[in-house]
DNA sequence: AATGAATGAGTTTTCATTCAT
DNA sequence: TATGAATGAAAACTCATTCAT
């Protein structure tokens, strides 16, 4: 009878297709990688991430580095077409800098039990992890810069180090954000957009 | 009499020794962190670049991440008097927003390889261990803004929003400044000055 | 069909292998226990003791404490089926009393190895765990004594207080009895069910 | 300033004579043994357990070993003359039997709180460590009783069952007096002082 | 004699990878 | 192809003991 059980969960586990192994796979990596970071990582703790036996996982990949590249692919090609369609859709510098910002903080109060979680990791100390999206959305971010550079809706400026500040405010003030009881996507994108149009001076006053 | 003066020349001595010591383990521990990554590195590769015994490691720090969290505090104790007498100093935003960044950037540049380590290409994941001596230069930061913002030096705005603004800016910029040949901490610093003085319209023009 | 056949045919032989194995590292922790104790017995002393890898120890058992519970666990489930059953036949207080003590010091002498590490001469400390089984055969000490006296059978006493007599004489006299060359159980059985039936001046005379 | 301080503390335990610190050594040694056994001992945890320094240990003594045999010998010593005179006092097999268990039972009440914690050692574990003490306590105990038999003050019964029957019953019983509210030495010990001159058909009926 | 850091051998534990089923 | 136990190399950590002061 047990045996028949037994067998039972085996074949449902096994009759997910190759592919959907795969994607287990890569899942299970997605969320090691984000929380103790890609070094910290071992096979074992992906592996242990998934229902999977720990041989299998090397009938997918040889080890974690393929896995990580697997994801950057996979994360490059879902990604693009979404980023291209809101650049072209763009046509100012407002439009392209306060849709950034509104996009990402909103994302992250909508998602913020996945980013709150970073902060408890370790007693007092506070992890920014780069997955394998995350590198691949500045990537992508920095490519659009530079799209907006050349058709001239941007300054000619250093894209890379426009790119790096946008990133640093957007995390940054996230943080801020999530620590607040009254948790505000469009007064933090006001404030970073404000930031990036005019500089201090034109940042929203307090209470405003 | 004697013995006592004795007994302190030795103890002296000894001490200096256990400072050295730990000098050479923090020392090995900057190379390897920023050669290998904080995640990958191990505590046999702290010791390995070291000559001395792998016990002797414990008697010093309990862990990698306390190592870790020791260089933190060194550098952080470093910086934030030079930082905090530069905001003092300032009698505009300019000079509040300029001195700051001149001073970070320049003060990462000469201690690149301590900077380096916090984000390394053989490690996709980037910790940052917020120990007290950061919080507390983040925070003195906040009260620097907060008390010229009361002096009306600055706008009446979010004083912890801004914080968060200029530390992601100065950290993310730092990283891109330490990735490139030629590091330029002064270019570096006008483009985040003109950043946070006029927004992007401000940003110096590429090469100029 | 085939196929399913073919793999609880391997299960089985998994399976077997995987209880030989634990069996293995039950006996060479056995073993070692009662050669140096179980104070100064390490995990590496009975992986030695054993044909496996060192790692393989990890799959079965965490820790020596583990091992040592798990022999306590077989043991108690092993007698306390026969003494329950030599209690509940039991239809006076000589045939309790006497009933127990000879299963319990006959058991005892058929597995004086799994009981001479509980106290051995290299090592002074005596360590006695008491897993949920071990206990869940005291407190069915507790109930017969409490259901034989419910019938009649024994006078109202302290259940408690009486369990524990029990239980410390049965211990204590084995372990004597296990430090003898001419190991008799019978008499270790006389002696203590005298104790309980007549007190000390009903005990049998030496060499009698 | 602060060293002169390090100094007088420093000062304030060197003025221990030689004696002294062998006390304080055997003293942290007896308590690291009853708490987690000699086997499990090591030199470490005694010096942990002293306000000495590691290299001190060892001008007092080669190694764990010999401190155990240097607390025997200290135990036997300090024991022997107020056995002998108890032993002497006891007049009958009465006075022999409650007067043991009267004064044992009376001395685990009075020093409850060193006994409570051997049973909080280990999560669901229960330790019983025989210290240098205990073990000398036993023998002079099984001393006692041949003494007695061959005064004729007991039958000639086997004195080293006998003096574990008592050790057992003192132990178990003791341990659930101590886990009653209200903790009763006077009853524990009629308990088991009418069990030992009468059988259980001798025990004090209930509540009475 | 007292100190306590250094040592490195030894123990505990984890891990990537293999392989029989 | 999936499984998961076995393996043993390597990492993490502890310890008894020494020795310069």
């Amino acid at each position: 009878m047990e045996a028949v059980i037994k067998r039972d969960a085996a074949r449902g586990r096994r009759e997910q297709t190759k592919l959907q192994n795969r994607e287990t796979i890569l899942a299970a990596a997605r969320k090691v990688f984000s929380e103790i970071g890609f070094g910290a990582a071992t096979v074992r703790d992906i592996i242990r991430a998934t229902p999977l036996a720990s041989g299998t996982f090397y009938n997918y990949f040889k080890s974690k580095e393929e896995v990580y590249q697997a994801i950057r692919d996979d994360v490059a090609l879902a990604i693009r077409p979404r980023l291209r369609e809101e650049r072209t859709r763009a046509d100012s510098v407002e439009a392209f800098i306060s849709g950034s910002f509104r996009t990402f903080f909103e994302f992250v109060s909508r998602n913020r039990e996945d980013f709150r979680h970073l902060r408890h990791a370790a007693d007092a100390s506070r992890l920014r992890i780069d997955t394998p999206e995350v590198i691949a959305g500045f990537e992508e971010l920095r490519e659009d810069l530079e799209t907006a550079i050349a058709n001239g809706l941007f300054p000619d400026v250093d894209a890379d180090f426009l790119m790096a500040a946008i990133v640093g405010v957007a995390f940054e003030i996230s943080e801020r954000m999530l620590s607040r009881e009254d948790m505000d996507p469009a007064a933090s994108a006001a404030f970073a957009t404000a930031l990036f149009l005019g500089g201090v001076r034109a940042l929203p006053k307090k209470g405003g």
